[in-house]
DNA sequence: TGCACGATGAAC
DNA sequence: TTCATCGTGCAC
């Protein structure tokens, strides 16, 4: 197991995506170590991208998205679910990751196939909002072998208001997971 | 200061 | 298909 570095995230968006399927997602809390194995993600790309929140300007929100990567971006979707993202890219690019899937592997409870499901069970809410990847408490690890197979792309989930930005084949998911949360 | 609307999930 | 529920962004 090894914590993935800075370096890994600073990347465009889409290779990043497609490389977290078979990471490992991890939150220290409470001295509990919850573990899911990440197997669908979406990329955003940035302030040109209509479904991105960082379309919509460096705001109070999106502020986090703007800064270095490798950092959590997490909000509150509908008052009610957390999604979370990882930070991409150079700073200010604004790109970002949403995890919508995890297989549990460790003290995970209730379902993880959803983004809002996923943060519930790993106890990810806006605490984690802007949490460096690189500490000690949420981070992506690799496992002691990447298990990944065949990577499906299809279009996001949800973002039909972004015009042509919602036929985009940005989401990526493990074809022979059990759990994801849309085929 | 007010208001329409979500990168969702669950129930009907 | 409908609804819960509230922070955000933008119109006034």
């Amino acid at each position: 197991m090894k914590k993935l570095p800075r370096r890994f995230y600073n990347r465009d968006p889409v290779t990043v995506a497609q490389e977290l399927l078979g990471m490992n997602l991890v939150h220290v809390s409470r001295g509990v170590k919850r573990v899911g194995r990440i197997v669908e993600v979406e990329a955003y790309l940035g302030p040109r991208d209509l479904a991105s929140h960082s379309s919509k300007g460096r705001t109070a929100r999106t502020e986090v998205m703007f800064g270095p990567s490798g950092h959590a971006y997490v909000y509150m979707i509908y008052g009610l679910h957390y999604c979370m993202n990882v930070v991409t890219g150079p700073e200010g690019t604004a790109t970002a990751v949403l995890l919508r899937a995890l297989e549990p592997v460790s003290n995970l409870t209730g379902r993880t196939c959803g983004p809002g499901l996923l943060c519930k069970a790993m106890h990810i809410s806006l605490r984690q909002n802007g949490s460096d990847l690189l500490a000690e408490s949420l981070y992506v690890e690799a496992p002691t072998q990447v298990v990944r197979g065949s990577i499906v792309r299809r279009r996001r989930i949800g973002v039909e208001y972004a015009g042509s930005w919602a036929n985009r084949l940005l989401r990526f998911y493990l074809k022979d997971s059990f759990c994801i949360s849309r085929p």
